[in-house]
DNA sequence: ACGATTGTTCAATGGAAATTGAACAAAAGG
DNA sequence: CCTTTTGTTCAATTTCCATTGAACAATCGT
């Protein structure tokens, strides 16, 4: 486990890999999640997330998350805080993001998409 | 050759299909210049992107983007003319197709963007 | 120090997607 | 008709992605 893991910069995010990350329908669900907690601060714990997927296999999805530029992550003793990259999603690719949240929301019934409560904070 | 492509209603486009289509390098390319000759008709022949790829190739990529509703074709002689699913893309994900053709302009260079020419109308 | 918790890394598997070339289909034009 | 043009379909290959379980790493609580 390295200490920090990476981020790409706001300028090495692209269109393409983004895409990609959410046309995942399990991906696309923590980033729909993730942004309907924007108003209580946007962090999410990966633990979260339990109920989606085993746990190898959310790991799996968070780091191509994060490779994507769409989360950044912050570690907290064991436990590890999600959130969506705004500013820099913003910056990049006005309205995308919200595009897509937008069209998620709007579809969620039929996308099954699963919501998570947000644990406790420390 | 079935004489009349399916074509999906406008209540079956599908996000994560939509998006995952739209995730693809050539795909994107053909939305983009797609998008960009909308002033115009927003037709152009499936010929008129041979410099993409080879011809069964994007035979395969014209078939996802029709079947993802992201396209519609219409016949006419031996050639095909395809166009955007404005109304119904707008209808179904209001801003989603404004916003990932903003980013595809905004990053056409990075993504090395073809650009095709119309050929000749009928 | 020890065990529990949280989450990652690794290796292996199954399956779907992209690419290629050859063969085919439909219409246009001489 | 016969040939050319346009584009698809088929089969085969290669590659990439998602998923799974077992092993590992880091921290916390006691």
């Amino acid at each position: 486990m390295s200490r920090t893991p990476h981020h790409p910069t706001r300028a090495e995010i692209e269109l393409p890999v983004l895409l990609d990350c959410l046309s995942d329908p399990i991906r696309l669900a923590i980033v729909y999640n993730l942004a309907k907690h924007e108003p209580e601060g946007g962090e999410l714990r990966c633990g979260d997330f339990n109920a989606f997927s085993g746990k190898s296999n959310l790991a799996y999805h968070f780091a191509r998350l994060r490779e994507a530029g769409l989360v950044q992550t912050r570690l907290v003793g064991t436990a590890r805080y999600m959130s969506l990259r705004r500013e820099d999603l913003d910056a990049r690719f006005p309205g995308l993001l919200d595009a897509v949240i937008a069209s998620a929301a709007r579809d969620a019934d039929r996308l099954q998409m699963r919501e998570c409560e947000a644990a406790p904070s420390d």
